[in-house]
RNA sequence: GCCCUUGUAGUUCAAUUGGAUAGAACUGAAGUUUCCUAAACUUCCAAUACAAGUUCAAUUCUUGUCAAGGGUACCA
């Protein structure tokens, strides 16, 4: 549509200012309805570079422009030099019969046969996911569903490190507790990891294999497997299941970092220096080197990281997308830029952001840290609240904003949660549907729709023809808000429609063409309620 | 110190990335159910941190000040 008004736009204005004038039309949907259904600022643009009255322009490009009437109503122009479109209930109406024919797949983009790789949380097997990987887990699992709607074959992605430091300390934070659980006195350190599952892993080691166990191979790996199963228990519940965890060693074991360290120094983007390899300034878009070996052999994360994305760029996907915390805002552009210097092309890698969540208790701020074991765990707050709401609570925020978590309130409150209110438009729909079906009225889909023409029935039907532009949208911007907010609009709309219009009526006419614009709310909200993971209740 | 994010109603967040009258939710005040789900609907109160600048137009861009979070490691 907006590509047809375009064209004929231009049109118009090349008749007026001569078949080689060019300009870019900018179509934007107007905040208030009075506005319109598209309008355009290009009279502004060109009265700007002609300095000629804006009005008069936007005035003689309307009378040029040669138009379906069945299309377009009516062309108004406005105050400073805006034109603005106004589409035909006509239009309206055929748009509802393609959402209506197109069912569960209305939205979907179907044709563009491409793949991509989205690789979230992440975070290494140190103990229970915390609120805060919640926000990225749901962001991560989101994007994918998205892409899958626009015709993206998706790999999810878990991506870990079992050999470090931390790893270390995780182990023998496991081995001391089983000692003391044994009965020696032991002095447990502030830094090692606080948090009670060490406990239970410890005990568990203890009921399997007794108190005699020396090898400190075997606390790490129970450790570890006890914690990963964990993880991936709070990822179900959630709904969310990864295609691939890839581990870090892999990359050391298949000598790929020695590799890349081998190139670095070939083409001069590294040197030694104080026995440790520094990757140069000149390559990254910083003043300092950085090191990516330090002199005791061991690898810092540049090292894997940049290894690991390199593979992820064999794989050939159209597109690969990091969700990162904050606190890797200044990391990835070395990676990025250590895989230029490798001869890589990182165009198609998208690195999303999100900012961290802070949680409130009891109106305080609790500072989180795995290590000192005072975080809330994701498992927690799904117990209490439940899936959906945390998902929905993670995805109605903007990715960039800082949010605040207050959990005594989202406890005691849970029930005025905003996902219920979307939930509850699409079992209501589902509820009058059913009404209508035990009266002996069933789904008619060749029905006479022309007989809605109300403001609230229009004013609905505008908003669910919208839903495929905003997902194509959204997988170019990542926006994942906007379809919260998108539902949040239709439910509203859907709400007010219902109030002032009954839809199960003597009219057999009427009440067919209805019962369609529900059917059809209900696909839009389903749709979009499956894509944000949240589910799709026939009854409340 | 330097760098990156972010400052919008009492509170938590939006605003099609330069557009027209800044939208919601919660809270507060007042209403709506003999009728398909009142977890709903309808009113009302209320905000762009501060100060300059760029222009037809600034919450959005530039500069400065103030405030919050993150980074600034031979930690991830």
């Amino acid at each position: 549509m907006a590509d047809y008004l375009k064209k004929i736009i231009l049109n118009s204005i090349q008749k007026i200012l001569g078949e080689t004038f060019s300009i870019e039309i900018k179509l934007e949907k107007p905040k208030i309805k009075e506005h319109g259904d598209l309008s355009t600022n290009v009279a502004l643009a060109i009265a700007k570079q002609l300095k000629k009255n804006p009005i008069s322009i936007a005035d003689q490009i309307v009378q040029k422009i040669e138009i379906e009437k069945s299309i377009i109503e009516k062309i108004e122009i406005e105050k400073p030099g805006f034109i603005n479109f106004f589409f035909s209930k006509n239009f309206y109406h055929n748009e509802l019969k393609n959402i209506l024919s197109h069912g569960n797949d209305y939205g979907k983009n179907k044709f563009q046969n491409k793949t991509a790789n989205v690789e979230f949380i992440s975070a290494n097997p140190t103990g229970p996911l915390t609120v805060g990987h919640g926000r990225n887990a749901v962001i991560g699992d989101t994007v994918a569903n998205i892409l899958e709607w626009n015709g993206y074959k998706v790999t999810r992605e878990y991506y870990f490190n079992d050999a470090g430091r931390q790893m270390k300390i995780l182990g023998e934070s496991v081995r001391l507790r089983y000692l003391q659980i044994g009965g020696e006195k032991i002095i447990f350190p502030d830094d090692y990891y606080q948090g009670n599952y060490i406990i239970e892993i410890a005990e568990k080691l203890k009921s399997e294999f007794g108190e005699n166990l020396k090898e400190e191979k075997i606390f790490k790996e129970k450790a570890e497997t006890e914690i990963f199963s964990d993880i991936k228990k709070t990822c179900e519940k959630l709904n969310i299941c990864f295609d691939i965890f890839f581990n870090e060693h892999k990359l050391y074991k298949e000598g790929k970092t020695d590799e890349i360290i081998n190139e670095f120094k070939k083409n001069g983007s590294a040197f030694e220096k104080d026995g440790a390899l520094w990757l140069s300034s000149n390559i990254l878009k910083s003043e300092k080197d950085k090191v990516i070996v330090k002199s005791s052999g061991e690898p810092t994360y540049r090292l894997p990281d940049i290894a690991y994305h390199r593979e992820k760029i064999r794989k050939n996907y159209d597109l690969i997308i990091d969700i990162l915390g904050s606190d890797h805002i200044a990391t990835y552009p070395d990676v990025l830029a250590g895989l230029c210097a490798l001869g890589e092309k990182t165009n198609h890698i998208k690195v999303l952001i999100h900012q961290f969540v802070t949680i409130l208790q009891n109106g305080e701020i609790v500072k989180m840290s795995t290590r000192k074991a005072n975080f809330v765990t994701l498992d927690e707050l799904i117990d209490e609240v439940g899936s959906d709401v945390v998902r929905y609570f993670f995805l109605m925020r903007s990715i960039g904003s800082h949010l605040n978590f207050d959990l005594t309130l989202a406890k005691t409150q849970s029930d005025e949660n905003p996902v219920y209110y979307l939930q509850y438009a699409h079992a209501r729909i589902a509820s009058i549907i059913r009404f209508a079906s035990e009266q002996g009225i069933s789904l008619n889909k060749d029905a006479d729709i022309s007989v809605l023409d109300s403001e609230s029935e229009i004013n609905l039907i505008k908003l669910l023809t919208q839903f495929p532009i905003l997902l194509q949208n959204i997988s170019i911007n990542f926006e994942i808000h906007l379809l919260c907010e998108y539902l949040h609009n239709v439910a509203g709309e859907f709400h007010k429609f219902y109030h002032e219009n009954r839809v199960v009526t003597e009219n057999e006419n009427l009440t067919s063409a209805r019962l369609l614009l529900c059917e059809a709310t209900k696909t839009v909200l389903g749709n979009g309620l499956k894509i944000l993971g949240i589910s799709t209740p026939e009854k409340m």
